[in-house]
DNA sequence: AGCACGCCGACT
DNA sequence: GTCGGCGTGCTC
């Protein structure tokens, strides 16, 4: 839905080429550059290049600003966004205004690819493109670069005690060094296996080579295993590499029928062309299987790019990148801003995924910013799903993308089967929220000695807490949302900022003792009723506050696989791409929980969440089984999962917003006011309907109270711009923003394809 | 983002 | 009379 797509952003292609740029002399016989401060200027600021100074773009120079100097990247002279929404030109300084760039720096420029791109975002997302270049100044920063110490295979001790964590660690080891984090996560133990085994000698330390010189991935390593509709994708995939140029290509397949082994393809034939890739997960919790997985196909790891990285690892991971040396990059969105000296191929899995939308700060979406990427540099996208968005759907119907279809799971396993539990026929007993028909089937299941899990997207032990005197509701008091209660730890908090508070003895409104009482179920909730029902059962909780690290996630995903648990309860994090062999039953507790909120994109994002889990079961060979409790069971969504065809409810999803130029058929663009005082929050925002934008096709609604209407403190109102695709929204949103002023204590957020609505 | 300038309250 | 609060405004 973004207009990269109308218009593929035109891969202007000297790319390999790197054009030292003549300094362009302007008519008053000045050498003048562009250069970009990482400050949030609307664009770049003109300096006079000394006489004996030669410049290119892309290069990092100081340059005086007020009474300071600051760093920054010599630009180029012409935005690379289409006309259609970059931003106006600035008016042109003074030759005698301009003072002179200092000095230059020796680091390797900053490449074209890299520098196209961020202009683009910049000019799309209506971000000032200085701070894009503070993030990527940002990430090279590494306040303390220490020596890296690797582990690497060695003879064993006689008396070396093995445990099946420490054969884990052992089997991942290798000549190559990894760092201990590296090898723990690829063995799914901790990071104390590793270090318990190499202080008993099982393995030797060494210093960990730079980036640059550690071995590429090699493509020829090991070729996979693939059925024929794997090889045919495939070799679509590989000639699409070939080929060098922009294209779209939707990978879709049911769940385990091996996407990401095709999609490595494309990957290694980037490696034989000698060029970079790009990866692109939604959250990097994936990444543990999946770089095992590259390993065994490629013999090395790729590198990683997240934003807990160690700022060693990061800096050597980016200057790598810079230099070609790091070879594949899988990474989350940030890993979009990377300078790819020469990238080959981007692939964006999981495309469907919400993950990928930033909102933070500056607004941008990862799967189209990733498109953008790859057309800038005039190599292919690969967009992988099993569950495809409506926008890449629809991107496909026009004609805009390829689109390659996996119909069978990989190793003859078969798609589970999906069935409704009607909970108004077969509710709970009073108090509990698992179904008779959901406990027999898992009672069953643990009696075959297969495992079960259970999925409830709500962490805590009760979503609200009520006083049943009164009627108070437990609020946050910086955000309007309810406080849950997480009874493991004995407090309430707050899902959106974080406060915490103890669980009172007695009501705070009325002083009633005792009277406080959770409802609804949370997933320690459900824990709890499981822990009664099948009290034998090896249970194990996954959800995001319970693993916290990589490591304990990794741990998790291995304990599972190894058959140590006969229960798994988990939130949303158990959806991601898991392959748990021995898990045959699946069973959402509350299948109806996203489906409110008036949220445009509810109903998909149900369908895609639920089929995800659902896809975890019956991956190997016994069948899988899963089962939904509803209270709607003739709900649209619930019908599409039964009947599992997400195509016919897809072409209901769209003909739903055709109509009214909802995305993927219009575009939207949300103002997000705040402030710290619900006045001037109010005042703004209704300053900006007043001076809203009137022209034929182009609606706008609000001011409204944001969903959250405060958030960590702050007062949001909402205003929504809708426009038909034709229209570049930049433009209008630029003009509306200059209408009104923006008082110093509030700020207009803007929120390009808004995919959240909160 | 810094760092100015600028215009109103309690201090040597 | 000055030191200093942080509210607008500029930096090529």
């Amino acid at each position: 839905m973004i207009s990269s797509l109308d218009q593929p952003p035109r891969a202007q292609k000297p790319k390999r080429t790197a054009t030292p740029a003549q300094p362009s002399l302007s008519v008053d016989d000045i050498a003048r550059v562009k250069v970009l401060l990482p400050l949030p200027f609307p664009g770049p600021l003109d300096y006079r290049v000394p006489d004996d100074m030669v410049l290119s773009p892309g290069e990092i120079v100081v340059v005086p600003l007020g009474r300071r100097e600051e760093l920054g990247c010599v630009w180029d002279d012409e935005s690379a966004a289409p006309p259609d929404f970059a931003p106006p030109p600035a008016r042109v300084v003074e030759a005698s205004k301009l003072r002179a760039v200092c000095t230059r720096s020796d680091a390797p420029p900053f490449p074209p690819g890299w520098r196209r791109f961020i202009d683009w975002v910049a000019a799309y997302t209506l971000a000032p493109p200085g701070l894009l270049l503070a993030t990527a100044l940002r990430m090279q920063v590494s306040p303390a670069p220490r020596p890296a110490l690797g582990w690497v295979r060695c003879e064993m001790p006689p008396d070396l005690r093995l445990t099946d964590s420490r054969r884990a660690v052992l089997a991942q080891a290798s000549a190559v060094p990894l760092t201990t984090t590296d090898l723990a996560r690829m063995a799914g133990v901790s990071s104390g296996v590793v270090r318990g085994l190499a202080d008993a000698g099982g393995l030797r330390s060494v210093p960990m080579a730079p980036v640059g010189s550690s071995p590429s991935p090699d493509p020829e390593f090991a070729p996979p295993d693939l059925s024929t509709e794997q090889t045919e994708a495939a070799q679509v995939l590989v000639d699409a590499v070939k080929a060098d140029r922009f294209q779209g290509i939707l990978l879709e397949g049911v769940t385990g029928s091996g996407k990401t082994e095709v999609y490595l393809e494309a990957v290694a034939e980037a490696l034989r062309a000698g060029r970079q890739a790009l990866v692109l997960l939604p959250e990097i919790a994936l990444s543990a299987q999946w770089v095992d997985r590259f390993a065994r196909r490629f013999g090395t790891a790729p590198a990683l790019w997240h934003s807990d990285l160690s700022p060693g690892l990061r800096r050597a991971t980016w200057h790598g990148v810079l230099s070609g040396e790091a070879r594949v990059v899988v990474g989350a969105r940030s890993a979009l801003f990377l300078p790819f000296r020469d990238l080959g191929v981007v692939v964006i899995d999981e495309e469907h995924e919400t993950a990928f939308k930033q909102e933070d700060g500056f607004f941008y979406h990862g799967r189209d910013m990733g498109v953008v990427r790859a057309s800038l540099s005039g190599v292919p996208a690969i967009l992988v799903s099993a569950t495809p968005s409506l926008e890449t759907l629809a991107n496909v119907e026009s004609g805009r993308y390829r689109h390659l279809i996996l119909t069978s799971r990989h190793g003859g396993a078969t798609l589970p089967s999906v069935t409704l539990i009607d909970m108004r026929i077969d509710p709970p007993e009073r108090g509990t929220f698992l179904s008779p028909v959901l406990v027999t089937a898992m009672e069953e299941t643990m009696a075959r000695g297969e495992q079960a899990m259970l999925f409830l997207n709500r962490r805590g032990y009760a979503p609200l807490t009520l006083c049943r005197s009164c009627g108070h509701r437990m609020q946050c008091p910086n955000c309007t949302a309810w406080l849950v209660e997480h009874r493991a730890r004995g407090i309430l908090t707050c899902h959106h900022c974080g406060h915490v508070e103890p669980i009172p003895e007695t009501c705070p409104s009325c002083g009633a003792a005792g009277s406080l009482t959770p409802i609804g179920p949370g997933i320690e909730r459900v824990l709890e009723e499981a822990r009664a029902r099948f009290p034998d059962a090896r249970i194990l909780v996954m959800a995001s506050d319970t693993l916290g690290s990589p490591d304990a996630t990794a741990h998790a995903v291995h304990q599972i696989s190894n058959r140590e648990v006969d229960l798994v309860i988990g939130t949303q994090i158990v959806a991601k791409g898991w392959h748990f062999p021995h898990l045959t039953l699946v069973g959402v507790v509350d299948a109806d929980l996203g489906l409110g909120g008036g949220d445009l994109r509810a109903a998909e994002r149900t369908v895609q969440l639920l089929h995800q889990v659902a896809g975890r079961a019956g991956r190997a060979s016994a069948p899988g089984h899963v089962l939904l409790q509803s209270y709607a069971c003739d709900h649209p969504v619930m019908l599409a999962l039964a009947s599992q065809d997400f195509r016919a409810f897809m072409d209901q999803e769209a003909a739903q917003r055709r109509p009214g130029h909802w995305p993927p058929y219009g575009r939207l663009a949300a103002l997000i006011v705040s402030a710290t005082s619900a006045d001037v929050a109010d005042t703004l925002a209704n300053a900006l309907g007043d001076a809203a934008p009137d022209q034929p096709g182009i609606a706008v609604l609000g001011p409204a109270p944001a969903p959250l209407a405060m958030l960590r403190g702050r007062h949001r109102r909402r205003l929504l711009l809708r426009a038909p695709r034709n229209v570049a929204l930049q433009p209008i949103l630029r003009a509306w923003r200059a209408r009104v002023t923006i008082p110093a204590q509030a700020r207009v957020d803007i929120d390009i394809d808004p995919v959240s609505f909160l």
